[in-house]
DNA sequence: ACAAAAGTGTTTATCTTACACCCATGG
DNA sequence: CCATGGGTGTAAGATAAACACTTTTGT
């Protein structure tokens, strides 16, 4: 191999983070995944829609630098966050040499309405994405396998929910990600099994039927960061 | 926040590796976790132990970066080797800031006996390191929990043995990765279901008992890096 | 009273676990 | 022919899936 000029010899580190939330899908109406991207107003692939993402401050920790470009670009305070992949070959940038390390976050409904859809920001449907920026297909294919993976032996359906939430919500969750209808009673049985749901011992009225219990996330489980 | 000195603005970027081998252990003879560190000959943890791993070249992928640098300290050329995380925190080195992404790798008994031990590199019992240098206890700490996992979900316990192997050696390993004795019978039904293992056809001889068969893996699964 | 979803119970199939037992070889 | 691990069979227990049925509200 052969050293190239001292520019190519710098490599540059940036985090992204594949941020992802629920609501209906604009023609059919079902609940589904949706995720924020910013169209790109520099050179590599300019005016293409990509991962909102920056430069990896020095002072910054990584999780602390994913929360920071989330909030500066697209005004989210995501309720999970966790490191996906680190995304590192040589021609994933066309100049540059770019290692991406990637988290993905959730976040939860009332987030999304407060966030800010500044004029490079859009929300896509996560299975209907136009071509993006460099390999962040790849990447966000990656990020809904895993969260497809992990949701179904991890309790972090919660984090799309509010604060309180009943059980028909919690499965509306899995069945959206999933892309299933789930047996209501089994679905039940294995939701409380996990011992992470509290009732509040308050019920959700006003649902033209019986009142269905409202549940709180009780951790216990760890939320974030283990091994797998 | 402020900006720091201009030398403190920089990130480098580092690929370490946590490489895994099965030996016995020196006082109970079982078969145990073993692995490679590399004594530091420069200043931060100058003479303390830690991970193989060098700063990444711009021109190398970074399983590439892994590979090369094991390669080169160590003289391993793993069978198995996945990424683990990247680890980043802004105090996890004294003076500089580096980020390291992290690899693990399983490496088999013929290759640890061709691999150089060099003056700076020793292998050690996994679960009774020395203190070690930077936070790559913590590392270490996370691998083994990556493999002890993964290892009951994957069929990844072949990559520590030879190309050829018996249903007891195969379960020998996952004994001693797990640290516990598993059914004979059992595991026998629970390997074969996966359908990853072909007999050869042939038996190994002179065991003084019955011969058991020889098996070789057969890919059909994913061998790395696929989503969890 | 009826619809509709909440919540409970039950049956069946499937997958683990434990362990009894036969098989094949070296000594 | 005996000891030793290889390999097969099987019964008991635990888990998961399918679905009937009862409960509680709004209309």
């Amino acid at each position: 191999m052969d050293t190239s000029s001292a520019i190519d010899q710098r490599v540059s580190l940036a985090v992204s983070t594949v941020i992802f939330a629920l609501r209906p899908h604009p023609e059919t109406g079902e609940m589904t995944l949706w995720l924020p991207l910013v169209r790109r107003i520099r050179d590599p692939y300019e005016g293409q829609w990509a991962l909102p993402g920056g430069p990896l401050e020095a002072h910054e920790d990584l999780a602390a630098s994913a929360r920071h470009t989330l909030e500066r670009t697209t005004g989210l305070t995501p309720h999970y966050l966790e490191q996906l992949y680190a995304f590192g070959n040589v021609d994933r940038s066309p100049d540059e040499r770019v290692v991406s390390i990637v988290y993905w976050a959730l976040v939860r409904p009332d987030e999304v309405a407060r966030a800010v859809d500044g004029e490079n920001v859009e929300w896509f449907v996560a299975d209907e994405l136009p071509p993006l920026a460099f390999d962040h297909t790849e990447i966000i294919d990656y990020a809904l396998a895993r969260l497809r993976a992990k949701i179904t032996y991890t309790p972090i359906a919660h984090a799309f929910l509010p604060e309180e939430f009943t059980l028909a919500e919690l499965r509306a969750v899995h069945e959206a990600v999933l892309r299933t209808t789930l047996d209501p009673a089994n679905f039940r049985r294995q939701a409380l099994a996990t011992k992470t749901l509290v009732p509040t011992g308050t019920c959700l009225q006003g649902t033209s039927h019986r009142p269905p219990a409202l549940f709180r996330f009780e951790a216990g489980a760890p939320s974030t960061e283990e091994p797998r």
